[in-house]
DNA sequence: ACTTAATTTCTCGACTGTCGAGAAAATAAT
DNA sequence: ATTATTTTCTCGACAGTCGAGAAATTAAGT
């Protein structure tokens, strides 16, 4: 509001309008860009016009037979105007995806993560090499990349691509921006997983019924945990953040947490404490560093058979998350809460503790309990999450610049 | 971003932007509304004529004398253009501000608050009441008054002014709209006290550096726990809500809080709560409903002269507090708190608690403690609060409208 | 007293943008 | 072939910003 406004600001706007409208419903013709834009068919001529020139978007050979009068031209974004790598960092690998300007995936391989432990250093060099790997691979000039996009788990700093604590390396810093920018013109961004999950769910929502939405939570269980929140702020805006969810305080001098502190949320619903507290071993024990998913769903099929140890660890750490669920929804407004990744399978033992949780707050009582829902392959959400903000951003730059930079 | 753009709306925001620069730096000269926007000089000339004909601004007489050259002639809004009515809500009374739009207060009375009970449905009626007497000891129209800005402490729904939850009237809801809506056309925007503390808070601080800050919490501390965020977010734009701090969850099955809920922040932190510990009474005992400032005047008194239960007090009010902080912190970024209401002549004895508190999270161990700072002269914030956020939203109505409805 | 320099404000033409109306294009139905 | 229908394109009107220079107005200099 507070910045000066020009006409070429709005030529620029209403461009990134059309494109917006183009990612979100696939090809579409100049009526069809009119109504969704709400700009008149004169000025979709001239948009297109330079859009096209610009050679950011094209004709669809297939036209949509539309019955009598004059047959419909399709617009679609170029393929060849730009391209996208996604990084995925997760505990296992990396994984990478070079997706092309019209969000079609091209190439993809993972490699696995050396579990070095002093390697937070080396970490960056090597994701620097298998993007490397995936340029040379595709034959692409290396200024078409325009953007890599990268996540992981834990704290991020999103402006300028810092990892400042994972679940992996701590709170050993690793700067992606500085350690990419020589080799790489493309800008660099760095969202947290979770995030990214919340905003493809975001996304789905109000592409199924626009504004029908306010806000949603992610919540991701897993060894660690991890939220996201979408917002909706504005018409058709949306607003999404990754708060600290995991290591936020849960009790004070509380179980000892993978992060040093005590008593966070992680401390009690992460793998690591639920295995923890199941085997009754005291919660100031340090946390093992990886726990396989079969050595839990031993726990989980004890606890469905009636074994009270375990099922208290899963209670506990239900209670935990539904504390935590609590205070969030007390500083932010009312909103659903989807449940994604590996912890999902053990929702049934999960979910009495949550309900509790939730229910010893002011503000359920008041407005009464969330909607709690479970969302499975939290993978492909998580892509999906890249390729929205990912080509959004992209569109953004290309009309910023002017049409090929 | 995703709304389309016309040239119109682009002389709309720049006219908002000029009217907030004489807010911001008091009167200006032609010149100097070019510096401060941005805008270029010819524009400037058009904006203001288009403003002085629609009798929004206006030409002051004194003009400062610049040295040599042509003298420089400054804008300042009409004082006349449109008023504005300020009542905030307290647990004492009811304070009726009326302001003219050059931001200057013309008159302004107090009226005791029954205590009644009930009264709630009633209690919007007496605000009817005590805006028409305002009204009729102006002599104004009532077509002049543009904007009625209410403020109370508690929870409120600001997009249409109803009080969700008040300290004094709990969950009985009060409808400002729909109780006002018939008498006056008027804009009627309520929000949360503490909310409109940060906010000035806000504004004082980037009026002295200039997007110095990111953002900024207020914690206003009294019978009641209040909290309000300001964030700045993008260039110059803040953006600032009202979290449900005070009934956020402090610890599960904890003391018994004025809301009914247990083991809230404000069950720990209130007046009422460090009375009920000081007296070492049982803490599911129903909260006193007024606890006089003396009293607590004289547990501190005790507690500066070692009294072990009433230290223990505000030690545990302090822990409550920062404990509640850290997880606010957790959940967005590290930002200062600045520390408002009658609570703060207690600082001395509640700031070990904080610190200990704070100290207990993984995010304070991460990024340090956050600056705490205390700030007196919490009702002059609250009305600085009140113009600031009112003025600007009257600004934009009047430019919305086309100057004059 | 007159001129000159300095400074501020105003005005004009060029440019960019959106929009509505209607022309042009292209196909199906008659 | 012609007509109806639908889509796309084009043109002129209108609104806005900007840079450059003209006009206004005062202080300083002679």
């Amino acid at each position: 509001m507070l910045t000066r406004s020009s006409t070429e600001l709005v030529r620029q706007r209403n461009s990134v309008l059309v494109l917006a409208a183009l990612r979100r419903h696939g090809a579409l013709s100049h009526t069809e860009i009119s109504d969704f834009t709400g700009l008149s068919s004169a000025t979709i001529s001239a948009i297109t016009a330079d859009l096209e020139k610009g050679e950011v978007i094209e004709k669809s050979e297939q036209q949509a037979a539309s019955g009598r009068g004059r047959p419909r031209v399709q617009f679609r974004p170029r393929r060849d105007c730009g391209y996208l790598i996604v990084v995925i960092i997760s505990s296992d690998g990396v994984q990478y995806s070079l997706v092309d300007y019209a969000g079609t995936l091209i190439d993809r391989f993972s490699e696995e993560r050396s579990h070095d432990p002093h390697g937070a250093a080396r970490f960056a060099d090597a994701v620097g090499e298998g993007l490397e790997r995936l340029l040379s691979r595709s034959r692409l000039s290396r200024t078409k990349i325009k953007l890599i996009s990268l996540s992981s788990k834990g704290l991020v700093s999103s402006d300028d691509a810092v990892l400042l604590w994972s679940p992996i390396f701590g709170s050993e810093r690793i700067d992606f921006e500085a350690a990419l920018r020589a080799s790489w013109q493309a800008k660099i961004i760095l969202d947290n997983e979770t995030l990214l999950v919340a905003a493809a769910l975001g996304a789905r929502e109000d592409a199924g019924n626009p504004d029908g939405l306010r806000s949603l939570a992610a919540l991701s269980l897993g060894h660690s945990i991890g939220l996201g929140i979408v917002r909706n702020a504005g018409p058709a805006e949306r607003e999404i953040s990754a708060p600290n969810f995991g290591h936020m305080l849960h009790v004070a001098n509380g179980g000892l947490c993978r992060c040093g502190s005590r008593g966070c949320i992680e401390a009690y619903a992460g793998f690591y404490a639920i295995l923890r507290m199941a085997f009754e071993v005291p919660d100031d024990t340090i946390p093992a560093k990886f726990v396989p998913v079969g050595e839990l769903d031993k726990i989980a099929a004890r606890a469905r058979q009636g074994h009270r140890m375990s099922a208290f660890a899963f209670r506990q750490a239900g209670v935990a998350l539904g504390n935590g669920l609590s205070r969030l929804l007390s500083l932010t407004e009312r909103m659903p809460v989807a449940i994604t990744g590996p912890g999902t399978r053990y929702y049934d033992l999960l979910r009495p503790g949550i309900e509790e949780g939730l229910a010893q707050s002011h503000m359920v009582r008041m407005q009464g309990m969330p909607e709690l829902r479970v969302v499975f392959d939290e993978p492909l959400l998580v892509f999906e999450g890249h390729l929205n903000r990912a080509l959004s951003v992209i569109d953004g730059d290309i009309v910023q610049a002017g049409f090929h930079i």
